[in-house]
DNA sequence: GGGCGTTATGTTATAGTATAACAGTCTTGA
DNA sequence: TCAAGACTGTTATACTATAACATAACGCCC
């Protein structure tokens, strides 16, 4: 069941992609996930999944909180950076390290350590699971004896979409 | 100038190292490389420098500083942020996201995108620069059009000495 | 050696990211 | 109902990083 023919990989969703269905999946697969596991995915912890999924950027943690505020939640910030550590810990979002933010898993309940891609200009990670890169770093890190518990991959560079010079200066190779 | 043979390779330089020579080499190879390019390797940035090759663990802008203040410098945290700044544009350290922190580089003046091995329990960073990792980074972006610009590579867990579990419960690092 | 532009550093203030600690509230199940 | 635990509110603070402007040191030219 190859989910599209047209395209070998789907990365970046494209400029003209209707978010909205991003979201509702993302939402929906979270309420399934927490009721299988008896993870009570709250009010609040669903929000700012929902907040975290406004964008393929990743979305930093006070953004959420002023968001949150704006729209009438009394909100600080370990309000936010608890429902974090949740949605961190149901494999619903990750952390982008780099630019100390949150993108939303696009494959949670599926283990997986994947890697970003993330735009410089437009800012959207995306997440993509390639069995060579892991096998190359496990075996990387096998041959030096090291015992990997969590990788941090993140590429940053220019999306397709971006890298024909259309936003502003040069264009790319 | 070759590398020692005795080992395939050479991770984690072990408890038992004299780190002073480490210390004294990234030193030398940085002043030579400065003066090579004609960049002003200063009194406050060779100190820095010194300071962040103290530990094979990376160290955080602000113990740097405090370090700095103890040895009788006038600093603030633009001393250290710029001097830092200035390595590593030089390439003679590298940052390491997910600990804001900094580790010296071992092997400065040569081009590398390499990954880093971090321990959880003794902290210790090792630097490694393997082509299969670098290739399927590259294979993998490439498929998708994205064009890589930077790469932050970090994997988390336990180096060789570490795993014996002789470290569980100790008191001090 | 003095003038002058450039680079480096000092200094103060503040922005941005994250957590500690404790209080109050809600949920669940015996 | 009650107790225990989970969740959220609240205040305070730690940690990481940069903006903005002042001063000092260097390098070059004449």
């Amino acid at each position: 069941m190859s989910p599209s023919a047209s395209s070998p990989k789907i990365a970046f969703a494209g400029a003209d992609h209707d978010h909205r269905r991003c979201i509702a999946a993302a939402l929906a697969a979270a309420t399934e996930l927490c009721a299988r596991r008896g993870a009570r995915l709250t009010e609040l912890r669903r929000r700012v999944l929902e907040l975290v999924w406004r964008s393929h950027a990743p979305q930093g943690a006070y953004v959420i909180l002023e968001t949150l505020r704006r729209r009438g939640r009394r909100a600080a910030p370990p309000t936010v950076y608890r429902a974090l550590e949740f949605l961190l810990a149901q494999g619903l979002i990750h952390r982008i390290e780099s630019a100390s933010a949150f993108v939303g898993c696009t494959a949670p309940g599926r283990p997986h350590a994947g890697h970003f891609l993330i735009c410089n200009d437009c800012g959207a990670a995306a997440e993509v699971d390639d069995r060579r890169v892991g096998s190359a770093l496990r075996d990387s890190a096998a041959e030096v004896g090291f015992r990997v518990d969590r990788q941090t991959v993140e590429l940053s560079g220019y999306c397709p979409d971006c890298q024909d010079g259309s936003r502003d200066g040069e264009p790319g190779d």
